[in-house]
RNA sequence: GCAUAGGUAGCCGAGCCAGGUCAAAGGCGCAGGGUUUAGGACCCUGUCUCGUAGGAGUUCGCAGGUUCGAAUCCUGCCCUGUGCACCA
């Protein structure tokens, strides 16, 4: 029968779906509970879905063939930003939004309308892609637990969570800094953006230097230059103003101001400063109360930060190479009645010391670049190399009291946050780049008041804490990342002010944020599809409060909440969460503080498994440049199967993986071989259980696999375990065959083919089910996972089968020397007394001295006195590398015998005559191959 | 910079944690042979260098070290991927 990978597919999802194979539910069976991210449908389902969600499923198979009751759900998170913005774009006619939809995840004009809202969008794509791919795959998922994240249900789930955390305390307002439109006089979010997406926020210190009665605030990133600022620049041609900053007399630019006020700052706008009158006056550094000119310099950007910068020549080029151009610049200078002698005075004056570098760092790296001006593209690229050094080993000079000795990387912020605390230092925020939104507007960083997830709190911290210590980490490796994600995460702003989800229960102008709604609901699986009959205004806090606390919990419980809680007690706690990588160090960490702030010890999570990323050939994907592979075309083409057992297979699930096109052919061409040799081994006639030394062999072999196997699927090895059962048991099956040309009984090797199946059927589900039912006539659903079976093992045999191996290799590699025709080839198998020589060895724990003695006694022994010396050390040295318990074992081989009736199968192999023999003192023996001859090591002679 | 994963023969990729059985699995590619020519087929042999005897030599990012012995352990260095948040 041909392998037609749709036909088989098809029968089999259709057959799961309506016999409903995979609604787990409650029983008196061991449950195993395993989650995976739910898929964010703001696409398509590509073969980086497919991976993320085959995992799992690999291991819920495995489970349930163990025995176990398996609950593998699924649902949709739809909460937030990204679909409504992808509708945004589509209501605006957005050519690249267009491109991408129809041409890359095929969306016909027809339902483009369609896609039109939020969760039409969202259903397009969970209905034509996720559910359908999914089914495609062969995942066993419950379906009827779906749900998604913006259902009312769901939403009366979360509003209980936050508003439980709220109760205790866990969540606190404050400010928090946001991308905001000038023009819409909105939040925005990277979608919204036209340029500058990849802008951060910057946190500039501003140092208020004075002047009259005024303060001028300096910007910079590097407060602990302040000792060494010689000058100020701002730009002439830009527009100054005295504005009222929070009760103080501040002279920035026109934009700061605007800036300052969307800060969160009170600002009145007194009068323009013309430049004129600041340019060439002194100001006064604060903290070592010195005094510095400012500086006309048009490269002074009034658009950032506040328009006025200091100059620390000997540690920043810009500043160096801007002040040497000052300084020639005399005429231009002069015009701002600045005399060259004040410029002459000014002096870089030098803070740190900086291993390779001397007493001015900027001097030095300018002329190592060769830069001479400030028009030189070098300039960016010596500047980041400078302040990297600088930052990292540069050390502070004497003059910095505390601070000296110590480096800038230990210092910055000590220094920041003392002179913030004297009111000298103040803060703003900045991006790294100009942000432009779609809208033309300029966009803005505004603090907004929010609300935090305090994941800082200490009780909370240690909570989360205990959570990980008693985690199973997979791979191990990663734990070490909660602990630091932990000691690390500071207060996390939890909602947005639009976006799809769940609303704030106290403040519904905000939505709670996507990475916050995600953080507990693994136990809303359990109950989902029960909920679906309860009311929707009866699901309150209290209700909730019963499911998960308890009937003590509420003073009138809802008995349908008691009554669920029983399933949630089935299932609880997670065995394993299933996630990506990247997700470590948010949404997994999130999952970890919030089942250890809201349930008892026992419910929290058993384990983790982490993934790592696909490429596709070698290049990552990514949907709007079209270099995906969607899973509706990788099955059609490859078959479901296929597609499965390649991502499984090809790598261990933590690992990155390749998709490449042509290893997937590779692949399908296994699959339809290993399908052939199914089938000609399921037409063998039926025989009894009547062994052959090979078949013991083979059986033993298939033990192993078995084992190997089975450990692997404990902790989601998929690559190595479906290495060994489909790799390494084809090796042995194929040598299997080469030994074994007349097959008498066929009962060993159904027996490994069904086997086989079994464990085979996680990676490729239908493809298993459907040969193990030809087969043995048996639903595979029903079948239970093999264990190795004692009777089997046969080292003995694997010994024997190693050494008639090893002695064809070896006279390959004669023949492949001697490089000619050959008449003859002859085995000589040692003497007799050689074998002894090995008992005694043997007997005598590999003890030289011991066994000489003994044998030595012996006449017989004795006249080999010389040799035995001689080969004692060769066969020690085999021995020793032999595994203990195998030498009691290696004294019972008999080579003569096992070659002897091994020699058709050599002779087939080698195509020639081959003679075997004894070694015997009267033996023609030509280059003394036989009395070189040890056990284990045969002699060959060929001619 | 910090963290993390890695750097293995033409390519992909095991081995490294638990040092010797490692010239180093397997796949792909390539070469030779067989078989079948219905097959995207199958089987065998070979694929660092040398070698008319199952061997020797030089290899596992670079440089050292520990050891009788290192692809494997230690130290330093170079290179690559990824993460460093408020975004799913």
């Amino acid at each position: 029968m041909e392998y037609q990978p749709s036909s088989i597919e098809n029968k089999w999802k259709d057959r799961w779906l309506s016999n409903g194979t995979y609604e787990a539910n409650p029983s008196d069976n061991e449950s195993t509970f395993i989650t995976v991210a739910y898929p964010y449908p703001s696409g398509g389902m590509h073969i980086g879905h497919a991976r993320t969600y085959a995992v799992p499923d690999v291991y819920a198979r495995y489970r349930r063939l163990c025995g176990e009751s398996v609950l593998f759900p699924m649902a949709w998170h739809v909460t937030g930003t990204p679909i409504v913005g992808a509708v945004e774009r589509l209501k605006n006619k957005e050519p690249e939004q267009l491109s991408v939809l129809q041409n890359i995840f095929g969306v016909s004009d027809k339902e483009l309308d369609e896609l039109k809202t939020p969760m039409g969008f969202a259903h397009h794509f969970i209905d034509k892609h996720y559910r359908v791919g999914m089914q495609n795959l062969g995942l066993s998922i419950d379906w009827r637990r779906e749900f998604t994240t913006n259902d009312e249900r769901y939403s009366k789930f979360i509003t209980w969570q936050y508003n439980t955390l709220n109760n205790r305390g866990l969540l606190e307002k404050g400010l928090h800094p946001v991308k905001f439109c000038t023009n819409e006089k909105n939040p925005v979010t990277t979608h919204d953006i036209l340029r500058g997406e990849n802008a951060e926020f910057q946190e500039y210190t501003l140092i208020k230097f004075t002047w009259q009665d005024s303060i001028i605030p300096m910007a910079t990133l590097r407060p602990e230059t302040i000792r060494g600022v010689t000058n100020a620049f701002i730009n002439p041609k830009s527009t100054y103003v005295e504005a009222i900053v929070d009760g103080e007399r501040w002279i920035i630019s026109q934009e700061a101001a605007n800036k300052f006020s969307l800060q969160a700052r009170d600002v009145t706008i007194e009068r323009e400063v013309p430049t004129e009158t600041l340019i060439g006056e002194f100001i006064q550094n604060p903290i070592t109360e010195d005094s510095v000119i400012i500086l006309p310099a048009t490269f002074v950007d009034s658009d950032n930060a506040t328009g006025a910068v200091m100059s620390v020549p000997a540690h920043s080029p810009d500043d160096w190479i801007a002040l040497e151009e000052a300084k020639r610049d005399v005429d231009q200078m002069a015009a701002y009645g600045i005399e060259q002698k004040k410029l002459d005075s000014i002096m870089p004056i030098s803070i740190l010391t900086v291993d390779g570098f001397g007493e001015f760092p900027a001097q030095d790296i300018v002329n190592s670049f060769g830069i001479t001006s400030s028009n030189d593209s070098s300039l960016k690229q010596a500047t980041q190399e400078l302040y990297n050094k600088e930052f990292h080993s540069g050390i502070l000079r004497e003059f910095y009291g505390d601070y000296s000795g110590k480096s800038v990387e230990e210092t910055r912020d000590q220094i920041k946050y003392e002179y913030l605390e004297l009111n000298i230092f103040d803060t703003m925020y900045e991006f790294t780049e100009d942000v432009i939104c779609r809208c033309g507007g300029n966009v803005e960083v505004a603090t907004q008041e929010t609300w935090f997830l305090r994941y800082n709190d200490e009780s909370w911290r240690k909570k989360a804490l205990n959570v990980v210590d008693q985690l199973d980490a997979i791979p191990p490796n990663t734990k070490n990342e909660y602990y630091r994600t932990i000691d690390w995460l500071k207060e996390w702003p939890c909602i947005r002010n639009y976006g799809l989800g769940t609303r704030l229960p106290w403040d519904s102008d905000y939505v709670i944020e996507p990475l916050s709604d995600s953080t507990l609901y693994m136990s809303y699986y359990t109950i989902s599809h029960h909920l679906n009959s309860i009311p929707v205004e009866d699901l309150d806090d209290a209700f909730f409060d019963a499911l998960f606390f308890g009937a003590d919990a509420v003073p009138s419980p809802d008995p349908r909440a008691i009554e669920l809680r029983q399933e949630w007690e089935y299932w609880y706690p997670v065995n394993y969460r299933c996630s990506a990588n990247d997700l470590l160090s948010n949404h997994l960490t999130f999952f970890l503080y919030h089942h250890a702030e809201l349930f008892e010890e026992s419910q929290w999570p058993y384990g983790i498994m982490v993934m790592g990323m696909g490429l596709l050939e070698g290049e990552k994907m990514s949907s709007s440049k079209g270099h995906v592979v969607l899973v509706e075309e990788a099955v059609t083409t490859y078959g479901s199967d296929t597609v499965r057992f390649f991502l499984l297979s090809s790598a261990e699930p933590w690992q990155d993986y390749d998709w490449r096109s042509d290893q997937v052919d590779v692949i399908r061409t296994q699959l339809f071989r290993f399908w052939n040799r199914s089938f000609d081994t399921i037409s063998l006639p039926e025989t009894d259980q009547n062994l052959s030394k090979l078949d013991h062999w083979l059986l033993s072999k298939l033990n192993q696999v078995i084992e190997k196997t089975t450990t692997s699927l404990n902790h989601f090895e998929t690559r190595t375990a479906s290495q060994a059962v489909f790799y390494e048991l084809e090796d042995h099956l194929r040598w299997y065959h080469r030994r074994n040309s007349s097959s008498q009984s066929s009962w060993a090797i159904k027996e490994v083919l069904r086997s086989r199946l079994i464990m085979l059927s996680p990676f490729m589900p239908f493809l298993s089910n459907e040969l193990h039912e030809l087969l043995t006539g048996e639903p595979l659903d029903a079948a239970k996972w093999p264990s190795p079976s004692s009777k089997f093992n046969s080292p003995l045999t694997e010994i024997e089968e190693d050494l008639i191996r090893t002695l064809l290799s070896d006279i390959h590699e004669v023949r492949n020397v001697i490089n000619k025709d050959l008449s003859t080839i002859r085995i000589y198998t040692p003497a007799a007394w050689k074998y002894r020589l090995l008992e005694t060895l043997i007997d005598n724990n590999l003890d030289m001295g011991t066994t000489m003695s003994i044998l030595m006694k012996d006449e017989d022994m004795r006249k080999f006195g010389n040799e035995i010396k001689r080969f004692s050390t060769t066969l020690l040295a085999y021995l020793r590398q032999q595994p203990t318990d195998r030498l009691s074992l290696l004294k019972s081989i008999k080579e003569f015998d096992l070659y002897s009736s091994a020699m058709p199968f050599f002779e087939k192999e080698l195509g020639m005559k081959i003679e075997l023999h004894e070694e015997a003192e009267d033996l023609l023996d030509p280059s003394g191959k036989a009395s070189q001859s040890l056990p284990f090591r045969p002699g060959i002679y060929a001619e």
